[in-house]
DNA sequence: CGATCTACCTGATGGC
DNA sequence: TGCCATCAGGTAGATC
């Protein structure tokens, strides 16, 4: 019998750039008819009237990704950022589909629907800036680390962020000024594919730790991307279409407490660190 | 500089 | 059945 399942959410990396992939094909050339703002929550670092007068009438002309911000270019030279934080969603949805709960933000466009974002909890954002003012209005885009899939670096350069910073890994990982896109659900299994705990010193690593380490960054997102991400028992994360990650079932340790080890059928324990629920293997991680 | 704690928020769950 | 407490976690900001 598997154990109850918690509630888990969270987009991540992963996550983030299978919505970014959808967004590309969905939304890229469509033009904005009306933009609808429900709450003070979504949209809170502009008045609302600014961000949908910005919004309107411009098309959008890509879709990036910056760690786990989105980033929707406008013909206007403006961007709108999103971020999904705990329970976003980006739904690409047609103007008759019922409105789900929790729905705060409503695009539709001049043809063909509505991209629409659902958050019950609310810490999820959306705001339109653009590069000439972007320092003020939002200054942690530009402290952002590397992207681990969009710019490769050399385990040797990987090696010197780990010397630059005298902490413990899992907080490294999860540093958005170092490496930005990593979270909690892939920081334990980035550290469980390389063999190390998540409490070791940066600066204790061996050579070849380094480059399990930084391997293992590479190999899990590109995975976890190339499944459509994790969605875990309560299915809050689902992609532009409303569709599940299959990802989830391939985790070696993420919500798998009391659980075998499927390398070492050691057990699966599960322990606080930073406020936060971390899962390891004692026998396969040092 | 790093570590720790709090606030933000809803929904699911467990205990009584 | 219902009520209350707890937990889930990304990030900013305060404090030590």
């Amino acid at each position: 019998m598997w154990p109850e399942g918690e509630s888990e959410l969270m987009p991540e990396l992963p996550e983030v750039e299978t919505v970014r992939r959808q967004l590309e094909r969905e939304v890229v050339g469509k033009r904005i008819k009306t933009v609808e703002v429900s709450g003070t929550r979504t949209v809170r670092r502009q008045p609302k009237k600014q961000f949908i007068s910005r919004l309107v009438d411009t098309k959008f002309t890509g879709a990036r990704r910056q760690g786990k911000f989105l980033v929707l270019g406008l013909d206007s030279g403006d961007l709108l950022y999103v971020h999904l934080r705990m329970s976003g969603q980006l739904r690409r949805q047609a103007v008759k589909e019922p409105m789900e709960k929790h729905t705060h933000v409503v695009i539709t466009f001049t043809q063909h629907g509505q991209l629409r974002f659902i958050d019950p909890r609310t810490f999820g954002e959306m705001f339109v800036t653009n590069p000439e003012t972007i320092a003020e209005d939002a200054p942690e885009i530009l402290t952002l680390g590397i992207d681990p899939l969009d710019e490769p670096i050399s385990w040797r350069t990987f090696g010197q962020l780990l010397l630059v910073r005298d902490t413990k890994l899992k907080s490294f990982l999860t540093d958005q000024t170092v490496m930005a896109g990593i979270g909690n659900i892939y920081s334990d299994e980035i550290l469980f594919e390389s063999g190390l705990m998540y409490d070791r010193s940066t600066r204790s690593l061996s050579t070849m730790e380094v480059r399990r380490l930084y391997r293992s960054v590479v190999e899990i997102l590109h995975d976890a991307v190339k499944h459509g991400g994790s969605t875990l028992d309560d299915e809050q994360f689902v992609d532009l279409h409303g569709k599940t990650g299959d990802y989830a079932s391939f985790h070696q340790v993420y919500n798998r407490e009391k659980q075998a080890c499927r390398r070492c059928r050691g057990i699966i324990t599960k322990a606080r660190f930073s406020q936060r629920s971390t899962y390891f293997c004692p026998d396969c991680q040092m």
